[in-house]
DNA sequence: TCCGTGATGACACTGTGTGTCATCACGGAC
DNA sequence: GTCCGTGATGACACACAGTGTCATCACGGA
């Protein structure tokens, strides 16, 4: 079982997540997550840079696939509907892959450390900054494009944790739904006429 | 000097600054900050709870005087009218008490570290919260009211950026800037009819 | 003058994250 | 079948963040 072993990373995860839920995460060392995976202290930072990367392992690849995403979408069309389009087909294939359970898991984990939840802003963060990237390539304005990038960031957020919540609504629905309420909002919400 | 010491942790403050533009963040300690400032590494944590916090003394205020200003708005307005009319009082008078100067210096930190762009996003969600919180006090609907706090956390922080990259536009006129490019974006972003 | 209070220094300790080296299993070369 | 390169691991050792605890010292008031 030492040598060879294709799922330690994985083991390194499942480890983490049970005893963070069963001790919080700020009693639990990364000596016992070692442990219970059956590998050493060091081992541990051989597979994550730090006790809090270990909750997000699979992370890393979401930006750079919203990125192509994106750039796969219609090129006419303007930036907004680009990413919605690319967050529509990718969107139920991700939280599918993802399964309610481990998300409700990790939902309670990172709601409860401050630390945890700094990361999470962290990965949304890269999220916006692929879409911001993807948007530029396409032409869109810098500054359209970074603001684009943002609010379509804490869209996707905000209508991941509706689907996470109550598992009856699509993501893609959530987030339609989440972008109408926006548009609503900034429709009355400045007390100026819509079209200056 | 050691006994009646008001000034240590405007000391420690700019003692950090210093010396993380110097040498950069991650290659100063905080007994080097401590020992510039005359004081112990253990006195740094009296007046810090950490080594970034040392870069966002005073900021714990903002969420606070945010909350106030928007229950100080006009009943009647509604929610992003509410946040943007608590935004014209207080952005100037905020950006006038930094100086662009030390804002300079600490954005040039901050942007070179990843540590603390995490703790600045950190510092951003909790003014999302304060106006979440406020907006909900005024009796808008739970979803929109954080919707409209994090879209406005994100305007907040872009105008400041601009603000504070170039000094001939006012922090007001930039949020308000900011707005309308979202406001485009929004009109004509999803491919679908702007009243559906 | 004495004492309570609050800020500080000194010290010890846990835990994170990193560098370095030895070791061991595996697969391929011969 | 034996030998060797490679890669993962364990075993230290270390710097540093952050925390608890106690002694000390200056200050202001009784």
């Amino acid at each position: 079982m030492a040598r060879w072993d294709p799922g330690a990373q994985e083991r390194l995860t499942t480890a983490a997540l049970d005893l963070y839920l069963e001790h919080g995460y700020e009693n639990v060392t990364v000596a016992d997550i070692a442990e219970r995976a059956g590998l050493t202290r060091r081992s541990f930072f051989r597979y994550f840079p730090d006790k809090r990367e270990v909750l997000f392992a699979g992370s890393e690849r979401l930006p750079a696939v919203l990125r192509e995403a994106v750039l796969g979408a219609d090129p006419a069309a303007p930036p907004l509907a680009a990413v919605l389009d690319a967050c529509d087909r990718l969107g139920t294939q991700l939280t599918e892959a993802l399964g309610h359970d481990h998300v409700a898991r990790r939902r309670a984990v990172i709601d409860s450390s401050a630390e945890l939840q700094e990361r999470e802003r962290t990965k949304s963060a890269a999220v916006s900054a692929a879409l911001d990237e993807a948007l530029r390539e396409r032409g869109t304005d810098p500054a359209t494009a970074t603001l684009v990038a943002q609010v379509a960031s804490v869209a996707i957020g905000q209508a991941f944790r509706r689907w996470s919540e109550s598992a009856d609504a699509s993501f893609t629905d959530g987030l339609h739904a989440v972008l109408d309420t926006l548009r609503a909002a900034l429709a009355d919400g400045d007390g100026r006429p819509p079209r200056a």
